[in-house]
DNA sequence: GACATTATGGACCAATCATTCCAGAATGCA
DNA sequence: TGCATTCTGGAATGATTGGTCCATAATGTC
């Protein structure tokens, strides 16, 4: 009946993501993009829309990507170990240079903050969304849930500062330490 | 024998630092520049050679401001309590909306880490020296060496996510209350 | 082999960008 | 008053931006 699309939009719109969050909105032009898409400037333009629809669909599936990642990566690790295993896993650059280009969302929020409030507001939704994650870690983990709530802000802090300095070029243990001092001290105050 | 100038160089230095803290390196144009400091095209490449290098100066200029506001605003405060205090007036968006912009040094770690390089390194440097005087701060608070070492990365973290977290818009008391039971954790860890 | 559909390449657009340049207005000093 | 100096306004620069358009090439279905 129809042709069939012959280019693989996810596969497109992944390596999209990819450079969003290493360049951020502003400096990615539409060159880079098309370049890095593989696909042509027409092509891009009827099956995205414009630059800016297709960084909040990069944004969008960031936020879930990780989310997922929360919720399926973690088998049978204790819930706190788990965490810290992915706060540390963002730091090390290891084994994918990912661990370099701190977290799209935080990214974001700080390049959009006076430029775009939509898009900055997304993004922060997106992260309070994967505080709501945190919380039910730690009520898992035992924290009554006064103190769950309270320290999964206090995580969200760190996720936040870590996705910072992650992007510093850190000598390696610089960044590892922090990681540990933090949840040294959360797993103190669990209650 | 010479004419003298007519505007006040720092004061327009300081027009401009406002405007790049603000909305960052790539969002201010030229033109943006112009009507906050308030001076010709003309005499702005005179003066301040280009945008670039005006960012730079800008950037140096903070990270001098921040550093002079840590060691003299303090008065005979504890030094625990004075940084408390810096970090939460850093949140709460009074009396001026500064809390709202964040940390320049932060915003352009983030924006430039994959932009451009020497402005990104740039800022990194300036953290690390606001790092020192935390450093130096818990020392005088009691921690022993190693812990205040310790301390004074976990507080540099600590500080790059309350810059994050206030450019988010969040409630008042969801921006407060982090940086609270960062503290409560931090001095509980003093040895 | 003909047709419908989809992707492509590239010309083209207007807008904006940072930057350069120059003629002229303004102002302090002699 | 005149001169030297400084700032200004605006025109012009070329590069780059995101976005539109269209004729053509490619490919699966009938």
């Amino acid at each position: 009946m129809s042709r069939p699309p012959e280019f693989d939009r996810s596969k497109a719109l992944s390596q999209a993501l990819t450079l969003f969050w290493r360049k951020g909105y502003q400096a990615t032009s539409l060159a880079d993009l098309l370049t890095a898409m593989q696909i042509s400037r027409s092509s891009f333009y009827a099956t995205f829309g414009d630059k800016r629809s297709l960084f909040i669909e990069c944004l969008d599936q960031f936020s879930t990507r990780i989310r997922s990642m929360l919720k399926t990566a973690r088998g049978d690790m204790a819930p706190l170990d788990f965490l810290q295993r992915f706060f540390e896993g963002s730091v090390t650059g290891r084994p994918n240079p990912r661990g370099q280009w701190g977290c799209m969302l935080v990214n974001t929020v700080l390049e959009m903050a006076d430029v775009d409030s939509e898009l900055a507001s997304r993004a922060s939704e997106h992260l309070s969304a994967m505080q709501d994650v945190f919380e039910s870690y730690l009520l898992e983990a035992g924290a009554d849930p006064a103190c769950a709530k309270e320290l999964a802000a206090m995580l969200t802090l760190v996720n936040e500062g870590i996705r910072v300095s992650s992007r510093r070029r850190l000598p390696d243990e610089q960044r590892r330490q922090p990681v540990a001092t933090a949840f040294r001290l959360i797993r103190n105050a669990i209650t």
